[in-house]
DNA sequence: ACTATAGGCAAGTGTCCACTTGCCTATCAA
DNA sequence: TTGATAGGCAAGTGGACACTTGCCTATAGT
């Protein structure tokens, strides 16, 4: 699970995602593709944020929910609590 | 600088490579090889790991000193610190 | 001097990953 | 129903990355 998190948060692209969710949730997919082209000059097609928001979600970090034909996404803070005390206090090694 | 961080830590050997260093700081390019191969049966050629340590090294969380022919490399936590504070926003903030 | 040790540099390889393209399904409004 | 919207699935491509191999430099011990 740690494992994933690392992998999700290694992409610049994800973690302009959490941005945004961060600044605004429950998006769905048109809107954080609209907020990626308009704020941070990315041009990137709806299904490779799609296949963000997929690894993402497989991290832990974002959490989704249907309503209708729509998908809202929201931000899960909970795995980046404990994330960088691995080597600040000495816990155990995860992976 | 962030970025070389994120990068840095996506890496699973490198995370362990931080871990052996938090236990024992101070080690060579040849006491690091040596742990991963014992303790972690990561049967890895010392090519590997000095390109994991200079990719360590870029992004701060690493930093050696060269004594005769020996490099010793010690953990810095200090790029780890705040690392998730961009996302976690406080109920209650800290003044 | 010779030799072993500690490390660096550079090219090559295989694999993973970000991204695209094209087509498909589901929901809602006219 | 028809058409528009929101999203999903799958194959393909280019580039980045982890790792290896081979050769080279520098330091230390004999």
């Amino acid at each position: 699970m740690a494992e994933d998190v690392f992998k999700a948060l290694a992409d610049p692209t994800r973690r302009k995602i959490l941005d945004e969710l961060a600044e605004r949730s429950g998006q769905t997919l048109f809107e954080i593709c609209a907020r990626l082209s308009m704020k941070h000059q990315l041009g990137l097609s709806r299904q490779a944020v799609s296949q963000h928001l997929a690894v993402l979600e497989a991290s832990g970090l974002v959490e989704s929910r249907r309503e209708g034909r729509y998908k809202f996404h929201d931000l899960n803070t909970a795995p980046l609590e404990h994330i960088a005390e691995r080597w600040i206090r000495r816990d155990q090694p995860e992976d």
